[in-house]
DNA sequence: TTGTACGCGTTATCAT
DNA sequence: ATGATAACGCGTACAA
């Protein structure tokens, strides 16, 4: 019954409580809305008062209470970015975009991932929707009608996927592309294969196509081989379809299929790039590990964060939001040493 | 004058504003508090009326205002995590530990990148602070009483590094490096060399003097070599200053000085493992990217992130703050193709 | 068991 | 130019 019951209480807050406007006023000796006045709207305030105001304010160290002023004015200075992974290499270029351009105009990045299902992701972004002024999907597997679910709520942008009325962020693969493609004509490639990504991948589907027309516009004979997933692992397992198909250049649906395919071959000595060229998408961390090291079409993914960040900021600021603003995000290709020239018959 | 004039109000708010629990209470004809209790203190109501407001609450897609209940209760269930650059791959596993354990408990992380100085990291506290429960730094260059006095505001956790009276997460890298050593006397090595990291690190340092105590119990020489930077470039740069120091076998400070050591000695046609063996330190994402796999004293990034925050959650629970818990979080070592048999001299 | 009333810190609308 | 006051949505002590 004493006052010591609620020991927890004690052991947290020899804090001191944060200062609010209401301690500056009486610092000062103003009206706590004078002081209101002095830090959101400067200029309106009698020079010398605003003065005492500010010293008042760093004296205690003041900074506003965000949770009060997001009860007023219905934001939060907060975006939400869910990822399927966190750790996936892709992802944290994407990260860092957008939570750069977030610091820029003085917002906050909040990240969650989900690891599971489709419900798992729903989940999340409903935790998250009511703290956040806007939410991004990094790699949504919602379906289209969810995300306009979500974006009735709050401004939605998605990356690396197309959703009607959903401002969307995805580079143009066909510039990374054409220059592979240019690239391996130059070195006298006319046959290549392409190790797929997963069937219901939009992204996979959308590279493919790419580097058919591409090919197409060289000359060049194209083939498409089924992975089973974008790891290392099932990289390995394709050396055989791909030493089968006769082609002499592979472009893989990324980078982990391109390496672990890259192992396995010079595993079985076959010289690469000597007998057969590599290129994966995406140019990862660690592409350069590999010996030799990997030519890969890359994705500015910084870029992309920034872009989609900036795309929840402007809907913030009232442009319409089914705007797909891809332009100025393209890919390129990033050359190392998987490549070379068509080795003599 | 017209009330168009606002035009921007009009583009961003086709949005429904969220329920509030007063909707809910109309809808469901009871009081507000009411529904507040029935929704966040179960079984103190009737079990009929609870029916009703879970009813009217499930049918609005209620959700609660997190500034609201922030600004009665001070709690945000937000933690903040710093880090000094979001693509080191270190720091990745971090974050998901850190995110994973804190929507294990219904908080969110806030995520925050400082790529400049310890003004900038500090300007990032000071930025976060007021918006988060507690705070993890995860490769803080502050100053100790800088990090001591943020910890007078909300509670503060470091990872990989030790300051007084801040719970601070640090692996065991002992339990690794005598793995390692001990694995290397089995090849038969008996000469070490460590590519430390920068001088002021103080991980650079531990992970010497453990090396040291290792090598010693094992009879076994060990001889440092600083190199300027932990990156791939200056590990290339070591090259010949580890030819020459007589080392069979190298631990690097980090797997990039590692990777890059190995390139360059396999360029230059050393054999690795047949001429000299490689192990690096944090066995980071594409450590077995590299032909051979690198060999590597890995510690449990996912449980340190993880292990954060749940050091600001007990703090947050009454827990004191100065004790230091790096039990249960020791590194080990991860075996590729780098190591092997002492060569033939 | 349920309703009433107040306060959290801030901004905005009045009035002075 | 500045002070007084209401309002944002929620939780809770108190009253009924």
């Amino acid at each position: 019954m004493s006052e010591n019951d609620r020991g927890t209480v004690n052991a947290v807050s020899p804090r001191k409580p944060a200062a609010t406007i209401y301690d500056i006023a009486q610092l000062a000796g103003v009206n706590a809305s004078t002081v209101s006045r002095a830090l959101s709207t400067p200029g309106r305030i009698s020079a010398k008062t605003e003065q005492k105001i500010h010293a008042a304010a760093k004296e205690l160290n003041y900074r506003v209470n965000p949770a009060a002023r997001a009860l007023l004015t219905g934001r939060t200075r907060t975006i939400g970015l869910i990822v399927a992974d966190i750790t996936n290499p892709v992802f944290f270029d994407i990260v860092r975009g957008a939570e750069r351009e977030a610091a820029e105009h003085d917002y906050t990045l909040v990240l969650a991932e989900f690891r599971e299902s489709a419900e798992t992701e729903m989940f999340t972004a409903r935790r998250l929707i009511p703290s956040v002024d806007g939410l991004i999907l990094a790699t949504s597997r919602l379906e289209p009608d969810e995300i306009r679910g979500l974006a009735e709520e709050k401004p939605v942008v998605v990356i690396n996927r197309e959703v009607e009325d959903i401002t969307s962020i995805v580079a143009d693969v066909a510039p990374g592309v054409d220059q592979a493609i240019t690239h391996l004509a130059g070195l006298g490639h006319t046959r290549i294969a392409y190790v797929a990504g997963p069937q219901r991948s939009w992204v996979s589907h959308k590279r493919w196509e790419s580097i058919l027309a591409a090919t197409a516009r060289s000359g060049m004979e194209a083939v498409e081989l089924p992975s089973e997933q974008p790891v290392m692992q099932a990289g390995r397992a394709m050396a055989p379809a791909v030493l089968s198909s006769g082609a002499t250049a592979v472009i893989a649906y990324n980078d982990l299929l391109a390496i672990g395919l890259m192992q396995e071959l010079i595993g079985r000595s076959v010289s690469v790039p000597g007998d057969i060229s590599i290129l994966g998408f995406d140019n990862i961390f660690g592409a350069d590990f590999t010996t030799p090291g990997l030519t890969s079409i890359g994705s500015p993914h910084t870029e992309a964060g920034m872009y989609a960040a900036r795309g929840i900021l402007s809907i913030l600021d009232g442009a319409p939001s089914d705007q797909t603003s891809h332009e100025a995000l393209v890919t390129s290709l990033v050359l190392r040493g998987s490549t070379g020239p068509r080795p003599a018959v």
